[in-house]
Parts: structure tokens; sequence; C-alpha cells
DNA sequence: ACCTGAACACCGTTCAAGT
DNA sequence: ACCTGAACACCGTTCAAGT
């Protein structure tokens, strides 16, 4: 009897029409932001509209494809960082700037990073989730450690990361004081 | 001679119109946010859709004349806040405060405002130049009072509101920490 | 002087027709 | 199994034609 296949190979050409996507959505969002025009993805990927949607049946599901390894890795590393914990302040700083930098990656991805709290459908909400997940666990070890403030959630730090982020995307005045604001903010969380 | 008249009496067809697209702009501008279709809004005030670019040419100088009048009321309360200044740290956070219920008023209205800062043209510029002024105000106050850090500007300030505000508008879980977020970004310009 | 809506160039999304 | 692009219902914005 012949071997069984429940996963089956994608067919090549399928898999070279993600790719190019993958690659043209890339370009595309960095120059026009999470909103940009999937249009413009289909054309600078040579390939059919058609072809877009079937492959990523919305936009959240592209940005999914684009962020995911990013946001695991993310993930990955506050779990590291929660275990070692020397210093679970710096710990938690220096994550929360990563996690900054990622979601600065496309202009308006932090709105749609916080958006994943009112809808758990989207694509990024198992990705987001984790995310979140792992630095609350960072926050409550310098919680434990005394600190940062007792009343300060994974949501609300979640909130405030993206917040940083989407001010840096409004101007290029605000861009070039994210580093303190950032600074300003994180302090407002210390006890 | 006859009277010279520089500044004719708007006809009243046309003054009518323009309250009635005033009147569906709110309307519609809180249903579905700052990026409302404008379709929507002459659909709403049944007056053709040239007649509302007529009134007004573009989404900002909707937005300003819906908004003008409170944005000026609290540049003025700003001042005289200033002027008094019994308790400045209190004045700034109380005026602060009054600042972000402002900015909520429309769904996405704190990214208009703050992209106000890279376009001098917009017809939000002015009326948000004096709040943030206004507001800059109070801030040096609380600062010459040793109550607020000195390395915080006006711009930061202005910042800081809108994303509190814009953070209340992405989730229904993020608007009820709304406060409290609050209280966490105005502790962080303490001394 | 002011109003109107068709016209244009764009969207996101779907789906019948092809290979 | 996968690709394609026309089709549909929307935008913002402009402007010739009307009153």
């Amino acid at each position: 009897m012949s071997v069984e296949q429940t996963a089956r190979a994608p067919r090549a050409d399928a898999r070279r029409n993600r790719d190019r996507l993958l690659e043209a959505g890339a370009q595309v969002l960095a120059e026009q932001g999470a909103g940009a025009s999937l249009r413009d993805v289909a054309r600078r990927a040579e390939v059919g509209l058609g072809t877009l949607y079937r492959h990523f049946p919305n936009r959240e599901a592209l940005l999914e494809a684009l962020l995911a390894r990013r946001f695991e890795e993310l993930a990955c590393r506050a779990g590291e960082l929660a275990a070692e914990q020397d210093d679970p302040e710096a710990a938690l700083v220096g994550w929360l700037r990563e996690f900054c930098a990622g979601a600065g990656a496309y202009r308006d991805l932090p709105g749609t990073l916080l958006a994943t709290l009112r809808d758990p459908a989207s694509p990024l909400h198992a990705s987001c989730t984790a995310m979140r997940e792992a630095g609350g666990g960072l926050l409550a070890a310098a919680q434990r450690a005394g600190r940062i403030r007792a009343d300060v959630t994974g949501t609300d730090l979640f909130a405030l990361a993206n917040a940083v982020s989407w001010i840096a995307d409004q101007a290029p005045v605000l861009a070039e004081r994210s580093e303190h604001l950032f600074g300003l903010v994180v302090d407002g969380l210390r006890v």
C-alpha cells in the first residue's frame, strides 16, 4: 500500500508566489505603513490580486507572516530573561526597548497590535498574546523584586509600549524624542 | 456715497448648509471616528458632496470647525490657571485630563492632532499650536515649582497626552484602564 | 454666489473562468 | 491545486453645468 500523506507539500509555483508576496509585502509596508495598498503589494510581487488573497485572506494574515518570527524570538527572549533574572528591572526595560523597535517596524503597526486585544479572531492575536504574556513574566519578576509598581498589569505595559512606538511614527520631531519619551514612561512604572 | 462692505454676509442657504454639515459631521465622526466617510457626512446633511468641499476643502478643515471652540477654551483655561498658579502641579494635571477628554472626542483624533506637528499647513495647526503653548505655560510653572522634571518639553507633554487618549480608543479593555494609564504617565513626569 | 452630481482614480474583497 | 483579473461597492477629490 502507498504512503499516506496527510500534509501535502505545496506546489512549487504556490511556494514561489508566497515568497514573492512576502518580499514585496515587506517593501511596500515599509514604504507605506501597515495600512498599505494590498494591490500595490500584489503588483510589486508581479502576482494576481486573487493570489495575494489566496495566500493571505486579510491584511493581518500578511502582517502575521511578516512578523511572526520576530515576535516569537521576542517571546523566547523574555522567557530566558525571566528565568535568568539577575537584574529584573534591566531585563524588563531592555526587552521593552526591543519590543518597541519591533512594533515600529511599520507605521501604524502599534495600532494594529493593540487592536488585537479587541478581536481574538485576528491572525496576529496568537503571536501578540504570547508576546504579551512573555513580557508579563518579566514584569512580574521586576515587581517581585520591588522595582516596578504593583498596580501595573501586563496589558498596561503592552499599551504603553505600543503608545511610545506610535508617537515616534506621528512626526519626525517626535521620532527624535522617542528615546526620551520611552524613559519618561518607564520612570512612571517604577515604585 | 454708499457704505463699503469688505466682508459680505454669507447667503442664507450657504449659512444653512454649513450648519447642517457641522451637525452631520459631529454625528458621523462620533460614530465612525476622525477618518469617517465624508460622503456619509454630506449624505447625512442632505447636501451635495461638492457643497461639503466648498465649505471645508479637506477633512482637517471640518475637524477644525468642529473642535475650534473647545480648543480655544482649553487654551484660555490654561492661560488662566498659569496666571493663578496656587498649585501648579494640580493645575497642569487637571488641564491635561481635560485635554485628553477633548482629544478623545473622535476616534483617531489624537493621531490627527499629533500629525499637526509635521504639517503647519493643516487648518488644525493654529488651534493646536495655541493649545500646546498654553499647556507649555502650565508645564513651565510646575517645573519652576520643582514639581515636574526639567527635561520635559511642551511637545513631550502634547505627545504623551495624545498617546494616552489614543490608547483608550484602541480597545474597550484599554478604555477601562485609561485613568490608571494617565496616572502612570503623569507620575513619570514628576521629579 | 452657491449648489449639484457625474467623473476620475483609487481602495478591499469576491469569484467565475481558466491552466 | 492554483492563478488571474474583471466586477462590485466603496473611497477622496475635482469640476462642468446649473440656479
